[in-house]
RNA sequence: GGGCGGUUAGCUCAGGGGUUUAGAGCGCUUGCUUCACACGCAAGAGGUCGGAGGUUCAAAUCCUCCACCGCCCA
């Protein structure tokens, strides 16, 4: 589409504000990103983890994307049928209290405007906001399949999420039951155990006296929340603890409210905190709601669902728990029962949402049963076994560890919800009989009674609960879909790690309840974004970056640049302009060399048929080509382990340092004598580079490979899109020992005359006679003579003439010695000594290297591999030195 | 309390038993407007790979302990 342009209508520097949009409305309109699911290719698929429907793009759903994006671009060009399916996510709790809280400042509750109103309120903000994160997304140039984008409450994955419940239901898998969860009172609902944040807080130890009953003595208990107090039914002490022996059996009189409660033994009591007698508060404290259970205790709620002490706690009904708190103690310092306060410092739980502090509190909420990691038949069980028998891979692997402790230690997930806005749980309860129907639709009547007056289960599911499904739900499933049967399971995920449990091993779970198989074989973690400072990015402390900012002002590869190189998996990133200047640098740089090979293209319209024949006489070109395929085989391993970042850093290396830094450099002293085939390969090789690196950065390799196809005869059987070309292959007969060994060889003695001019701050303009010799000097000089003598700017003598001592530095290269005369005397005492501290540096290596090899045990037991290289290095560090005791013999000489 | 990670150049980080005579980006020093690119080129300085032991023919890399920093879980 870019037409093949002459010398000076290429813009000098590269400018993505001007090429992005317009690429991805090219990929879009020819419907690239769209998989066909009847194909006989091997699918490839991720899914991408959907962002709140609310929300803008951050950094890290950039990060995510840049990972993704690349695997699925990769795995397109090698031949698979590759889907990406986007998404987004209804996120119960944090849409529900933006919408509330847009209509709190109009003065207006969710309860005036009444369920129905609200709901529709939500979905009219949601229809706004929603497509926002979508059309950020396309801005970073990611290749996801638009048309089979999804929303969780869509009406195909509302059907998974009903059809799941119904189905765990039936299997007894899901449960309504009564049992101490994590309330917020801010956000009036119950949340999972994952749900809480839990922070170390100052606070108090207090040491209360109840008195036991029939006795003037006392049984002090310590007690971190005194304001739960009036909801205690016994105190738990150890069975072995000593101190209490003689009050087994007995009854303590709890204060304020005057009640008999028992003392009981039970041995999860720790003798060693506080005063090793526990109040037992079942209603208000999970531990002591097992107790309650254990010991078929009653259980008292005396905190209500607002946070404040129920009716029926005397003086203190209806004040707000902390200051009740106050007041309880106060009160029991009055009756003269509080023996001690110790400041403590304690973990509380706070509602991850609105920070509130949570509170534990009885309640009936409806449960997954996930069972016992170790039992093969349980949800958790087969999660475990998943990944712990290899069948799921987690990258970087220590996490594999994380996830098997969490699910060690898991408990029945809580899955009801007090909101509005969500999936609303799929069971009706009989007005007659009130027993449940659970039903993906609303019954007729109620299957056990025949009466018609139902009314549905008022709470909605957590939303974890339907993004466990997104894998299977996204694909059609319950349906046994055409994309279903084709793409699940899916291939890779790749998410932040602080979803681990939330998510991944939600998905893992569910998805392999539901369709018995798991959801990925690959789970591949992303660390936090922070800033250049490493502090978390957060919108209260202003230290966010926009990715759209970025990509403004840096272009969407730079962007991508900035996240992936340099970025190991699962690790944490600080993100930086220094780091988004590289990225643009580097997208510059691959323009200028487009730009230079493409118009030496259209300058030379003999050379058109680059693309297929290359003939590699030229000792130089057989290096380059060479370097391009060891790089190749580097990068195809990197692949397989997802090694994003390594591959990204291994392609900019060589594009920068050896395809541009030399190659091009040796290029052009050999256009200056019209050899044409060189053009070729810098074409060649140029194309293969952009070809590797279009996962990472898609947009500058899809210009400039246009650019430079553009100037290809018309060839109908070309792709029309580097993103559907195919990725460069391996081919072994393109690797060259004995080439890559005379290029090093030839750039080192470049690299050092032009560090002797730099030292002598001889002018890069004055011409330098230079002889060198030593084996092979006379094969470097006929095959890189004209190179080296630009690119150093020396005139190269026959090895022969030695130019007079006094004007002349000598030092090595490779293996070859080299005299320079820089045209006046040196300071023969400096050089020296500068030849002597090189040769002894030498001869330490030197030394260490012939000591291991006449070590008898290292030549028994080293692999023969290891003995031949630590051959070769011993002949070439002798070779080194003895060239450095020559040009030192000499020096002496004179 | 349990678990995981980090500590490598001035800064940010790769590398993860022999390929290394330890790398990159940024920064720094010096010299360049050289006909792809100053968003650039050339040259350079800069590290006993946190400390101490151990395993090994061979350790920045594996093991143990210690110190500091961070994260997750309870």
């Amino acid at each position: 589409m870019t037409k093949p342009l002459a010398e000076g209508q290429i813009p000098k520097n590269y400018d993505p504000s001007i090429v992005e949009n317009k690429l991805y409305d090219f990929w879009e309109n020819n419907n690239l990103f769209i998989p066909d699911n009847e194909s006989d290719k091997v699918p490839f698929v991720i899914i991408m983890p959907p962002p709140n429907v609310t929300g803008q793009l951050h950094l890290g759903h950039a990060l995510q994307a840049t990972v993704e994006d690349a695997l699925i671009r990769h795995r397109r060009m090698k031949g698979y049928e590759a889907l990406w399916l986007p998404g987004t996510d209804h996120a119960g709790i944090a849409t529900q209290m933006i919408v509330e809280n847009n209509l709190r400042s109009q003065g207006i509750s969710r309860q005036e405007l009444g369920r129905e109103e609200f709901v529709e309120q939500v979905w009219k903000h949601v229809k706004n906001t929603g497509s926002q994160i979508a059309s950020q997304h396309k801005r970073l140039g990611i290749s996801c399949d638009w048309s089979r984008e999804r929303f969780t409450l869509d009406p195909s994955p509302s059907r998974a999420v009903a059809t799941t419940f119904v189905n765990l239901y039936n299997k007894g898998l899901v449960y309504r039951g009564n049992r101490v969860i994590n309330w917020c009172p801010r956000c009036s609902t119950a949340l999972s155990d994952l749900e809480v944040e839990y922070q170390q807080q100052d606070g108090h130890l207090y040491y209360i006296k109840y008195p036991i009953a029939g006795t003037s003595d006392f049984i002090t208990v310590a007690t971190t929340r005194p304001e739960t107090m009036l909801g205690d039914v016994a105190v738990a002490i150890h069975p072995t603890d000593t101190r209490y022996a003689d009050l087994h059996g007995c009854s303590a009189i709890l204060p304020i409210a005057e009640r008999n409660i028992p003392i009981i033994t039970d041995t999860s009591i720790d003798p060693e905190f506080g005063t090793g007698a526990l109040k037992v508060t079942p209603a208000h404290d999970p531990v002591d709601f097992e107790i309650g259970l254990r010991h078929n205790l009653q259980s008292i709620t005396t905190i209500d669902q607002s946070g404040n002490l129920s009716d029926d706690c005397f003086e203190f009904s209806g004040m707000e728990r902390f200051l009740a708190r106050d007041a309880i103690v106060q009160k029991l310092q009055e009756l003269g029962l509080v023996s001690q306060i110790d400041n403590h410092q304690h973990a509380v739980g706070h509602c991850q949402r609105c920070k509130t502090v949570v509170e534990p509190l009885s309640s009936t909420q409806w449960f997954v049963k996930v069972g016992e990691h170790d039992d093969p038949n349980s949800i958790a069980g087969k999660a475990y076994r998943a990944v712990s028998d290899g069948d799921i891979r987690i990258i970087p692997e220590r996490f594999t560890r994380v996830y098997l402790n969490w699910l060690e230690n898991i408990r029945d997930w809580c899955v009801s919800r007090q909101l509005w806005w969500g999936h609303r749980i799929p069971v009706w309860y009989c007005a007659k009989c009130s027993r449940e129907n659970v039903a993906t639709t609303k019954p007729k009547v109620c299957a056990y009674c025949s009466n018609s007056d139902l009314i549905q289960d008022p709470d909605v599911l957590d939303t974890w609960f339907s993004s466990g499904l997104w894998p299977h739900s996204t694909l059609g499933w319950p349906e046994n879909s055409a994309d279903f049967k084709y793409f699940y399971p899916t291939s890779v995920m790749a998410t932040g790690y602080d979803i681990l449990f939330f998510w991944v091993a939600r998905m893992i779970m569910l998805g392999i309840e539901n369709t018995g198989k798991i959801p990925f074989h690959t789970v591949t973690l992303t660390g936090l974004i922070r800033d250049s400072k490493g502090v978390k990015m957060s919108k209260t402390k202003g230290n966010v970056i926009d990715p759209i900012e970025s990509i403004e002002k840096y272009g969407s590869d730079a962007l991508r640049f900035a996240l992936s190189m340099g970025n190991g998996p699962g690790n944490d990133l600080r993100m930086s302009d220094t780091r988004l200047e590289a990225g643009r640098n580097f997208a510059n740089k691959i323009w200028n060399a487009t730009r230079f090979v493409t118009v030496l293209l259209n300058e030379n319209p003999l050379v058109k048929n680059w693309e297929s024949n290359i003939t590699l006489n030229n000792v130089t070109d057989q290096w380059i080509v060479s370097r391009l395929h060891n790089l190749i085989a580097t990068v195809d391993k990197l692949w397989d382990d997802l090694q994003i970042s390594e591959i990204h850093r291994e392609v900019h290396d060589f594009i920068w340092l050896e395809f541009c830094d030399w190659y091009i450099e040796l290029a052009k002293v050999r256009i200056r004598n019209k050899d044409e085939e060189v053009i070729k390969v810098l074409a060649y090789v140029l194309e293969s580079s952009l070809r590797l690196l279009h996962p990472m950065m898609p947009f500058i390799t899809e210009e400039a490979w246009q650019l430079l196809t553009g100037s290809l005869p018309v060839d109908n059987d070309r792709e029309i899109s580097i993103m559907i070309s195919s990725y460069p292959e391996y081919i072994q007969s393109f690797t060259n020992k004995t080439a890559e060994l005379e290029l090093s060889t030839a750039i080192d003695v470049i690299t050092n005359i032009r560090n002797l001019r730099a030292q002598l701050k001889i002018p890069a303009g004055e011409k330098l006679d230079t002889a060198i010799s030593g084996i092979g000097s006379q094969e470097l000089t006929a095959a890189h003579g004209d190179s080296i003598g630009h690119l150093a700017n020396i005139n190269l003598l026959p090895s022969k003439t030695q130019s007079s001592k006094s004007n002349s530095v000598q030092f090595i290269a490779g293996n070859l010695k080299l005299a320079v005369n820089v045209g006046h005397s040196i300071d023969l005492a400096a050089e020296r000594k500068n030849l002597d501290n090189q040769a002894n540096d030498l001869r330490s290596i030197l030394s260490k290297t012939s000591s291991k090899l006449s070590d008898s045990t290292f030549l028994t037991k080293a692999p023969q591999e290891i003995i031949e290289r630590e051959q070769n290095k011993l002949r070439d560090l002798s070779e080194k030195v003895r060239h450095l005791e020559d040009i030192l013999d000499q020096l002496t000489d004179s």
